[in-house]
RNA sequence: GGCUGAGUAGCUCAGUUGGUGAGAGCGCACGGCUCAUACCCGUGAGGUCGACGGUUCGAAUCCAUCCUCAGCUACCA
């Protein structure tokens, strides 16, 4: 495979992150990892939202600029990114100057084609919603059933986009392309959804909406969310409707849009219609992703219970994200919901990274150090009976993430890790060391620490820093691409020392989830 | 109202096109081991596989009806 070019949504940023938004990063990011490990060339792009009535609105409440309100904003979403270690390429934001540039020149190109046109309409407005409503959306004493608020009558002319234009054209790529929306059954509600499809409005008065980018030529028209968003996943990389950069030419089309199942519609109907207006192709895959409940409760700022990723980190005490990173990608089938629970992330957390995978390297090493001086001879390698399972355990996992099945091929690594442990519990080298096998004992310590290579390779897009721990104990090369992943990575001669030998991961104890829970 | 998905051990879930006594992980209990991060390995607890029918030699797996949950989407008022 070349290249790789994955994409988050972009987040309003009226609000700061919260353990939503970090499981779309996360999961992206886990996937990113896993295609540097395919791919020669990729390129991850994540970013956030910034234009629109409320962030107007909430920043003049607090009486500051909106440009000075998505600053910050921004600024809080980068930083817990960082510390989720998500590795984006480039982080962009809607008022960049050059994405501004560029929508304006796209949404003049299909002004010039006529996809665009202007049409004046009365109707109910909410500024909530920053819509029109119709009447069956509103509740029976007529308010908006989001806002509670009376929605005025207002007449206005915008520019709509034909997407009616495109409609037969769309359904036939989803019929035609079954891995285009995944999980695949989503395509169903999708073509359920185009059935009833109406050109869709894309600006807004100026008059009502400032916060937007102007539409060239008409001082009176902004533009709106749509052809603004969605199209920072073609001007973040260089599109540009009158010679695109060579970046651009790379990477489009898009190998996969991560965005959360609210947003399918956006994506699978408006921006496809948009992109066939542009006559670009279109994306290989849209994967839409669950949400992550809070005990079983959706989350909500009504209900109190919205979590920051951070603050998860912060009350267990973890130097590194790699525990959540893990919990959050393996703990929702693909495309399903997840649910977060302190217990349930301990548990999971200690039981696979700790109990299982960390152990197992930290007690293979120290049988190594203590019958071996560290050493590996000559005579170990090359004999290993594990490779079967490590090879079926590789191509197991890549097969999942073809599917996006992340939490899927998670499982599969964790099975490997278990087949491992059993296979030390099972030929017992310290046995074979008290009878005087060395020999034996060297081989079977070999055998597991070169699967133990294989495993770090492959944890290593859900636990990086982990990864690092253990390819460095190891002497392994990280770098190594899953395509050569073999089961023949070490070398003979001395690995490591006694001092050298380190858990990669620590249990989280009970004493820490009591602290946690005062927190609470 | 229609459509889609889901209802399987305490918890989270697997269960291809129907067929040896219904599974995995975690948790729990007991046993083993001692290299290791009180870890690992083994055994067990008996869940009417949402409900009631039906097809079949035989269904968790097919059909009908119903209940519950989630999502999408109408229509009548």
């Amino acid at each position: 495979m070349g290249k790789f070019y994955v994409t988050t949504a972009i987040d309003y940023v009226n609000g700061v992150p919260h353990i939503g938004h970090a499981y779309e990063k996360i999961l992206t990011d886990v996937i990113y990892r896993h295609y540097t490990q395919r791919c020669e060339n990729t390129f991850f792009l994540t970013g956030t939202d910034e234009h629109g009535i409320k962030i107007q609105k909430t920043s003049a409440e607090k009486g500051i600029s909106p440009k000075e309100f998505c600053d910050m904003n921004a600024q809080s979403f980068k930083d817990a990114w960082k510390k989720l270690d998500i590795g984006y390429s480039k982080f962009i934001r809607t008022t960049d100057e050059e994405h501004e540039k560029v929508v304006q020149k796209i949404f003049q190109k299909l002004l010039d084609k006529g996809d665009i046109y202007k049409h004046a309409y009365t109707g109910l407005y909410c500024s909530g919603c920053e819509a029109f409503l119709s009447e069956k959306d509103l509740t029976e004493d007529g308010l908006c059933p989001d806002h509670q608020k009376k929605p005025e009558v207002v007449s206005e002319e915008n520019y709509f986009f034909k997407l009616t234009k495109y409609k037969d054209a769309i359904i036939k790529h989803i019929q035609t392309h079954p891995d285009f929306i995944m999980p695949s059954w989503r395509a169903t509600e999708v073509l359920n959804q185009l059935e009833h499809i109406e050109d869709i409005s894309v600006s807004r008065s100026k008059s009502n909406v400032s916060w937007n980018i102007p539409v060239l030529n008409d001082d009176e028209q902004g533009i709106y969310v749509w052809i603004d968003a969605l199209s920072n996943y073609i001007t973040a990389i260089g599109y540009d409707p009158d010679g695109s950069s060579d970046l651009f030419k790379a990477l489009w089309p898009v190998d996969v849009h991560v965005i959360g199942k609210d947003i399918l519609k956006f994506h699978s109907i408006y921006w496809i219609g948009i992109l066939m207006a542009l006559d670009l192709p279109l994306p290989k895959h849209i994967f839409a992703h669950g949400w992550i409940t809070i005990d079983q409760t959706k989350m909500s700022k009504s209900l109190g219970n919205v979590i920051s990723p951070t603050s998860i980190l912060e009350s267990f005490n973890l130097e590194i994200p790699d525990p959540l990173r893990y919990y959050m990608a393996t703990s929702a089938p693909c495309g399903k919901d997840g649910n977060y629970s302190d217990d349930d992330f301990k548990e999971k957390v200690n039981a696979h990274l700790a109990n299982s995978m960390g152990n197992l390297l930290n007690r293979t090493l120290s049988m190594l150090v203590k019958y071996f001086d560290g050493d590996i001879k000559p005579g170990f390698l090359g004999k290993n009976e594990l490779t079967e399972q490590a090879v079926n355990t590789i191509k197991a996992v890549k097969h999942h993430f073809d599917y996006f099945e992340i939490a899927e091929a998670g499982q599969k690594i964790i099975e490997l890790v278990d087949i491992t442990n059993k296979y030390v519990t099972d030929n017992a080298p310290w046995t074979l060391a008290k009878e005087g096998n060395m020999e034996r004992c060297g081989v079977v310590l070999t055998n597991v620490l070169e699967v133990m290579c294989v495993i770090t390779s492959l944890i290593y897009p859900y636990c990086p820093n982990i990864a690092r721990s253990m390819s460095d104990q190891l002497s392994y090369n990280l770098d190594t691409k899953l395509d050569n992943l073999t089961c023949s990575n070490l070398k003979s001669g001395h690995l490591i020392d006694k001092e050298n030998i380190k858990p990669v991961f620590l249990r989280m104890d009970s004493e820490l989830a009591d602290k946690a829970q005062k927190i609470k």
